[in-house]
DNA sequence: ATTTTATACCTAAGAAATTTAGGTATATCT
DNA sequence: AGATATACCTAAATTTCTTAGGTATAAAAT
């Protein structure tokens, strides 16, 4: 990954983006989930994912279900009401950023 | 501006791309033009602008005309070669970027 | 049998990019 | 005269992420 740098700032959106779709997941399950959907392009580190994980519990968008499988602990975080609509929020905002993105970078402003 | 957080990391993509259509700017007109194209959604500030075109021309990818306009200095900045060169990786990185965080985000995984 | 890989969680120091909040100076508009 | 626009700049603080560790169990490979 050379262009790593361009998902700074959409981790959150991207982890609230997979549990409205996916209801519940846990946190090794996101970084595979993610690592599948775009092919290897975006491969989420856990020092990044553990602490946004923690900070969207903190900030009441995210509940927290652990449960033991296969001698393992797992962590299973769900959407709370708040969560949901913040999702919508955010993913609009991520829409209008991939738009005006999009925009500015299209070839045909350019001159070749 | 809500989603500003979401352009961290793409300012650089931005200020070469607007160099490769325009050819030849200056720091002041690229944050108008940038509020401009992106009718105010996107405002480039200037204490993220200009240490950016400093960095890009200690790179090498930068080169510096100065200016006197009406009294005022202009520092006008064009893409030298390894510039133009690096636009183009940047710009299809910034490309690969946005196809895979529209699939990402768009609404057909979501389970609405 | 032991080492590696996969699963599953975590934290903390450092780096990178940006925001915030200043500063200087000239020209124009009110 | 004072505000706004033009035009440059820097530095401290903040945010977000990478890097580099750590713990522990299970399965696969040597």
């Amino acid at each position: 990954m050379s262009n790593q740098k361009l998902y700074k700032g959409s981790l959150q959106t991207i982890i609230l983006k997979l549990l409205a779709t996916n209801h519940k997941m846990y946190g090794y399950e996101i970084t595979q989930k993610v690592k599948e959907l775009t092919k290897g392009e975006l491969q989420i580190t856990e020092g990044a994912l553990y602490p946004a994980l923690h900070k969207l519990e903190a900030d009441g968008l995210l509940d927290i279900e652990v449960v033991k499988v296969e001698n393992r602990l797992r962590k299973y975080y769900k959407l709370t009401e708040i969560g949901t609509k913040e999702t919508k929020d955010k993913l609009e905002e991520m829409q209008q950023f991939l738009r005006t993105m999009q925009q500015l970078v299209s070839p045909k402003f350019s001159l070749e």
